[in-house]
DNA sequence: CAGTTATTGCGAAATATTCGCAAGTAGCGT
DNA sequence: ACGCTACTTGCGAATATTTCGCAATAACTG
């Protein structure tokens, strides 16, 4: 398994558990810790939360998943290789839809020009009103 | 006081409590439920976080307040006049810069033309790296 | 194969937010 | 001005979410 270059270089270690939730986490597409742990239990009930909470945590510090906002509190985690989109939040119906970077691709510049901000599209959903429920 | 037509149209009331929060959020700028609760107490120890808690929901659902999230769980609240700006917030420092909605225009134009999706972004944050830390 | 030390499981602690309920009171009507 | 109705408040308890401490395990290293 490639991953295991990631862990190793840090000194970290290639768990069963750790391979579980990266692999739920790829599965997944997007998904709380919550729903990360459920699924890895599907198959081995045996884990603990707490687990699932440390290693979202430290395979967000290698690189191998990364974390976005999407509403009200919780986050929703991604494999690294997905985020090549931004999320598109409906307030009204709840909906997460999808659009490539592109779109923001002037915006961003935008930022960089005016304000000096390296901007990571990814990381916050743009919220607004789908294209449903604005009708 | 003006506001009071938006709540007795909803057949609300104005009372005392809901006007200290309105007014702490206005004087705060941004802020926390947490840090309103403090603001208010400064002049009226009595007042109970529940309150504020449900005092910034109701006036968020007249119009008068509305919250965005500039980070890890908890949503900051802002007078409704005052949202015009977005925000930029550092994931390396922590700061919060501000923006005119304007740089956004053509995003958000964007996302209406190729997606019908009409977006608010000042809900959210713009996250990213300041220019002082990028450096 | 043994030793070192990252990890796990588990329960408890820390946070953040919501809820139920009885008592209090804002605003309407007279 | 007075009383009524029902929105609100205070408070404590209930939830929800995430973090921590610690002893027991087990993944790599040599």
């Amino acid at each position: 398994m490639a991953d295991q270059h990631e862990l190793r270089d840090k000194g970290l270690r290639l768990t069963p558990q750790r391979e579980l939730v990266l692999s739920a986490v790829r599965e997944l597409g997007h998904a709380t810790p919550e729903e990360v742990a459920e699924k890895v239990r599907a198959t081995h009930p045996g884990i603990n939360l707490s687990t699932v909470y440390r290693n979202l945590e430290t395979l967000e510090n290698v690189g191998l998943v990364q974390h976005t906002h999407l509403g009200h509190g919780g986050a929703t985690y991604h494999a690294a290789e997905e985020l090549t989109h931004l999320h598109l939040v409906c307030g009204t119906c709840g909906s997460v839809g999808d659009a490539p970077i592109d779109v923001a691709a002037n915006f961003v510049q935008n930022l960089s020009d005016d304000y000096g901000f390296k901007t990571d599209v990814t990381h916050f959903a743009i919220y607004g009103t789908c294209a449903a429920c604005v009708k």
